[in-house]
DNA sequence: TTCAGTGTTTGCCA
DNA sequence: CTGGCAAACACTGA
């Protein structure tokens, strides 16, 4: 479910509750998504202090400390419906919410309920992000994601351009919806070969993708269904769940392939395959 | 009732 | 290296 406009946005409403509290208890029956184990993972965050919390690519960054040095931190990836849910300790269990996978049991009476319907999400301690770092690329929001890095990243690699764009380990934070939408807006097909992009398209695709992850920011994330209530970006997409509807731009039908076991949503008009004879005036929005 | 499809990621194979 | 596919799992809608 969640792509950066999505974390961002759950980090920025659980940051506020969680800060400076300390984690007085965890639980979770969650074999195969909690590391090290629930036990090495109580031991390592219960009495800790939330220092910090931060959103990396698609990783919830929970930052804990011990008076005032670090306790090591916690990386919570929502996969496909993982949620934040929140309660108090003295909640009855027939009052919790469904598919709760794990709570963490604050100062001030504070509870955490990861909940997550598929069991795809993951929870994990790290003493260290240094000695163990996210492999994940750039933040497309940094200033330092120029046109010149994406430049870099599509050249360096001899893939499809969706599928690219998908590999976290070269940008950190797209998902299916926001790269279908980029590539929309910078009238690029998903097929086209990333290492084929001319200067004005990638600067095209930089934009592109800045604009639309801020666009969902802004909008607080794309809401498909009961996995992600909140958010607003739903209404403004402009291919994505929009197969045999008219293109918003052009009014050809929007077209959905298969790429990479992925929906993939695109205007044949807009983003021609093969590069068009007439020039075409940037569609970039 | 059955089954394809879902916003993610990983691992295996050719 | 790359792409394709299966799988991890629960739920929804046709
Ligand atoms: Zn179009």
């Amino acid at each position: 479910m969640p792509e950066l406009p999505e974390v961002e946005t759950i980090v920025r409403a659980a940051r506020p509750r969680l800060l400076r509290r300390r984690i007085g208890a965890f639980h979770s029956r969650w074999v195969r998504q909690v590391s090290p184990g629930e036990r090495e993972v109580r031991a390592a965050i219960v009495g800790a202090t939330i220092a910090d919390v931060r959103r990396r690519g698609k990783f919830i960054v929970i930052e804990l400390e011990r008076g005032s040095r670090s306790a090591g931190v916690l990386l919570i990836h929502l996969r496909m419906s993982g949620r934040f849910e929140w309660g108090r300790t003295d909640d009855r269990p027939d009052s919790e919410p469904r598919h709760v996978r794990a709570t963490f049991d604050l100062s001030g009476g504070v509870r955490l309920y990861f909940c997550d319907a598929r069991k795809f999400g993951r929870l994990r301690y790290v003493a260290d992000l240094k000695t163990t770092p996210l492999a994940i690329g750039p933040e497309p929001l940094d200033r330092s994601f120029t046109p010149a890095r994406l430049a870099g990243i599509l050249r360096s690699r001899r893939k499809l351009l969706k599928p690219l764009l998908l590999d976290q380990a070269a940008i950190a934070g797209l998902g299916n919806i926001y790269t279908d939408e980029s590539l929309f807006r910078a009238g690029l097909h998903p097929l086209r070969k990333s290492s084929s992009l001319t200067d004005p398209q990638i600067a095209a695709l930089h934009q592109a993708i800045r604009r639309t992850l801020r666009e969902g920011i802004r909008h607080s994330g794309t809401s498909l269904d009961w996995a992600y209530p909140e958010g607003k970006m739903q209404t403004r997409l402009l291919v994505y769940g929009r197969g045999d509807q008219p293109c918003r731009r052009c009014g050809d039908t929007i077209v959905v392939l298969r790429v990479g076991q992925r929906s993939t949503h695109v205007c044949p008009t807009c983003q021609p395959k093969a590069r068009r004879r007439a020039a075409m005036t940037n569609p970039g929005t």
